[in-house]
DNA sequence: TTGCATTTCGTGTTCGTACACGGAAAAAAT
DNA sequence: ATTTTTTCCGTGTACGAACACGAAATGCAA
């Protein structure tokens, strides 16, 4: 029997002796069956702004998941908040707390607003785990994600082999860098790389676009890709295709590209050549993942590993194939 | 009701209409607690050589796969054959008749002996999943394992990418060449990426080494190193590490290696600097999802996609970390 | 129509666990 | 010692589907 507190502690030590003995394994199919408790579940990402955004992709994981375990009634309920406004964040993170679930899945891309969030979910012992970024020591059940260090380190080495010589220029398309965390990981990791393999007879240098609305941000950057001799671009997001819009426009045809993800229209550039390496993470499989996480913990009462690293994917054009299925 | 005949034709439609409208989905839990049906599934992979070896790494995924399900009454029972004695394979083949499995995870590496098989297992309806290489349209439930010819694009490549100047070496370690299939493959999908790619100013050549019991192979190959001016090498399986010896012997530190499979010497050689690049196909995957097709399809009755290739893993110093925790 | 074989269908029990409930035992109060 | 209260523990029913078994319905032949 198992802690619900009328036992006396004598027979309690001698039934778990014979537990022990009998080696008992629970069966979890009768115990989810007899229990017919569900279990709700809920995920906080940023909302993709097309149907082919990034953030799509975890979601997808995550509803394979859910399906799988709808069985053991488990049931998911999504949440998205705005990229450009913390109070949207603070907003949906409030509906998650009225509608009480088992569990949580959250990017905690807002740090002062997550810690608050935090706050809350200890206060009511509602476990989470982080996905794509993370905030370490907060009590999270696990994280979810890529070393964006690390992956940074690869972007470098790569670009640094398929250039012949010029400069690079790395390329932030975001708002808000302070808050992007990762994509400042993965600059800090790629610079790094030339600081410890090469005597840097390169130069690089770094750009930051916030607004993409209109093409007028090229004009600059076409500027500074001609004045400084740039050939080769590292983008640290997942907008990839905006470099290689730039590329096709203004022909040319020696620069290369590196980059984040597999989106629809990346794989395009990457197969048309003006790409040249996408660096993937396999947001579907964090998806998948962190529900798992989850699951294992609240439902089956499993001890989880807490960092789950994916593996940091280079795609080029002959292998992409293998990796759009999930 | 779920065939078993002894129903009105009229009944059975009227129940199904109802079971559409109510979208009524089976309780797996109660189903399978009910049947208390124990379902035996059965490999038969190639022995490793030792505990390091290739082999161990899909039955590592298996048993992990197994423990998962043992609560649905799925058990293993494992079998290996002597990769130069295709009498062990038949041998194997008819132990894992004798104790009548509901379904069967194999790698048909001979491919004669493979087919009196398949013909047993159909004769006995027992469904079978192919890892490693497969043979087409052989009734097969699925495949699990990589595209080898593409594997092999991706290898050339890379090869040419981080190769200066020089020719190249392709190297077979391996016995029996005929039957390693996707050796072949490989080797077949190298030459045409540089056929297709490069207006050929290297020079590719062929060999196979497969006595390595000791460092004799080496004399020769060392001479055509020389004499042929070979400047990179692709190694067609995992044996990557014995190219790497070779290379740190002789101090060739020039010399570009690339092959396969993570293998902790192989890993090892990867983190000196001596071995490039390794392709993986993450083997612990193909176990595991061998298994669970044959879950999903005999369990669950679920339909599964026929074909799963998995991806093609470019694998270098810096991500190789997050390629080897499973 | 009757008797018998065959087909079709409903019911009861079972799988292993959860949880509620009531009774026995122990402790406390009278 | 008896009653009341509290603590502890055993038993019964339920979860949803599988399967066996027997009853009912039907078909068939005489």
């Amino acid at each position: 029997m198992h802690d619900r507190g009328e036992v006396a502690e004598i027979t309690k030590r001698k039934i778990l002796q014979i537990v022990k003995d009998l080696n008992y394994q629970p069966n979890l199919l009768a115990s989810t069956l007899a229990s017919k408790k569900p279990y709700l579940f809920a995920t906080l990402f940023p909302a993709p702004p097309s149907s082919d955004g990034y953030w799509n992709k975890p979601a997808i994981g995550v509803k394979k998941r859910i399906q799988e375990l709808n069985q053991f009634g488990v049931d998911i309920q999504p949440f998205t908040f705005n990229q450009a406004e913390p109070k949207s964040f603070i907003e949906n993170a409030e509906k998650i707390l009225s509608i009480n679930p088992e569990g949580i899945v959250f990017a905690p891309f807002f740090k002062k607003e997550s810690e608050s969030f935090i706050e809350q979910l200890k206060e009511r012992n509602i476990p989470f785990v982080f996905i794509d970024s993370e905030i370490k020591l907060a009590g999270q059940l696990g994280y979810v994600g890529q070393n964006s260090y690390q992956s940074g380190m690869v972007s470098g080495k790569l670009l640094d082999l398929i250039l012949p010589e010029g400069n690079i220029l790395v390329m932030h398309f975001a708002k808000e860098m302070d808050n992007q965390n990762h994509l400042v990981q993965r600059e800090k990791g790629f610079y790094n790389w030339f600081k410890k393999n090469k005597q840097t007879t390169r130069q690089l240098y770094t750009t930051e676009i916030s607004d993409t609305s209109s093409d007028i941000w090229m004009d600059q950057i076409v500027n500074t890709i001609h004045k400084k001799n740039i050939k080769g671009i590292f983008v640290t997001n997942s907008k990839v295709y905006y470099a290689g819009r730039l590329v096709e426009k203004f022909g040319w045809d020696d620069m290369k590209v590196i980059g984040h993800d597999l989106l629809r229209e990346n794989v395009l550039f990457l197969k048309k050549n003006l790409v040249q390496f996408l660096i993937c993470q396999r947001p579907e499989e964090q998806g998948y993942n962190s529900i798992n996480k989850l699951f294992k913990y609240i439902v089956q009462k499993k001890g989880i590993a807490k960092e789950n690293y994916t593996s940091i994917d280079i795609v080029t054009k002959e292998n992409v194939d293998f990796y759009k299925e999930f």
